[in-house]
DNA sequence: AAGTAAATGATAATCATTTTCTTTTACAGA
DNA sequence: TCTGTAAAAGAAAATGATTATCATTTACTT
């Protein structure tokens, strides 16, 4: 499942980017964390426990890079900073959120159900999607049924 | 259309709330500008127009009051800053976004689409929506035939 | 093994937003 | 209409996430 380092030393290549320790460690992370919904400063915490002198700023410009190459991408809640997951190579799209309001807690959902919408939005309004971007904000079972 | 003088101060007081001349300024500012996306400084530029004295953090305290009070929604695309928009008293849900990549444009689409979809996901995950937010992101009409 | 472009680490800068605090204002009750 | 008071406004400082700068180090080409 996890993208082995050959695989990623030629995608960083073929971009001209260079393969380093840090990349990895963070790369790693990413992997490793892909149901919960790091922010940068926590992936920071957690690189450092690997290579303790790595700048928070190097942790911030590797996420943009990985963005960018298409490996992961973030999704903004409303609590101030950027979260990062790890985008499975077979989405064509990014997947929805489902946000709990009670325990904070982020739920992945695979299934699209948007591919006609997109269709209508294409005929009916001359809008081509690329990317979409779906956020469902609620209260989720184990709160539901919890006292 | 748009709401009174008499109804936003019943509003405000049944919160406990003052009526200013601020209040009103900020909201009529957000209520002729209903189809664009204002961010707080361009609602607070606009405001001065009419309020010279008025500082930037009355503007940010306002437009969190009319959030609570479900006078507006804000979205967050990826320029940085929240951008708050009316909220007809209609809408159960805030509508969807349609931002196109090539000119920035921030199209509403006021149709739903996904009551299906959240149905789904009460039965099926024990999920209950109380809001969404949908963006989609790619190429609006103009910029298609554009050229 | 050497040269070079890219990456890192440390730190300062930026920018949106929030907080603090003093002054002003809205409005309820006399 | 006048007065007291809680809320709001204005100004400025503080915060916090993110970005830019720059000297040093490193990965990779030849």
């Amino acid at each position: 499942m996890n993208m082995n380092t050959a695989d990623f030393e030629s995608m960083l290549h073929s971009g001209g980017y260079k393969l380093t320790a840090q990349r990895q460690a963070i790369l790693e992370i990413i992997q490793d964390e892909k149901d919960k919904h790091l922010c940068t400063e926590e992936i920071y915490d957690e690189v450092k426990k690997a290579y303790p002198r790595i700048g928070l700023a190097t942790v911030y410009r590797n996420l943009q890079l990985f963005e960018k190459l298409g490996l992961v991408h973030h999704i903004m809640l409303d609590d101030g900073c950027m979260r990062f997951q790890i985008l499975g190579s077979q989405e064509k799209h990014q997947h929805h959120h489902l946000v709990c309001e009670v325990c904070g807690d982020v739920i992945d959902v695979e299934e699209d159900m948007l591919e006609l919408f997109e269709k209508k939005l294409l005929s009916e309004m001359g809008f081509t999607v690329k990317d979409h971007r779906v956020q469902f904000f609620g209260i989720c079972k184990k709160c539901t049924y919890k006292k």
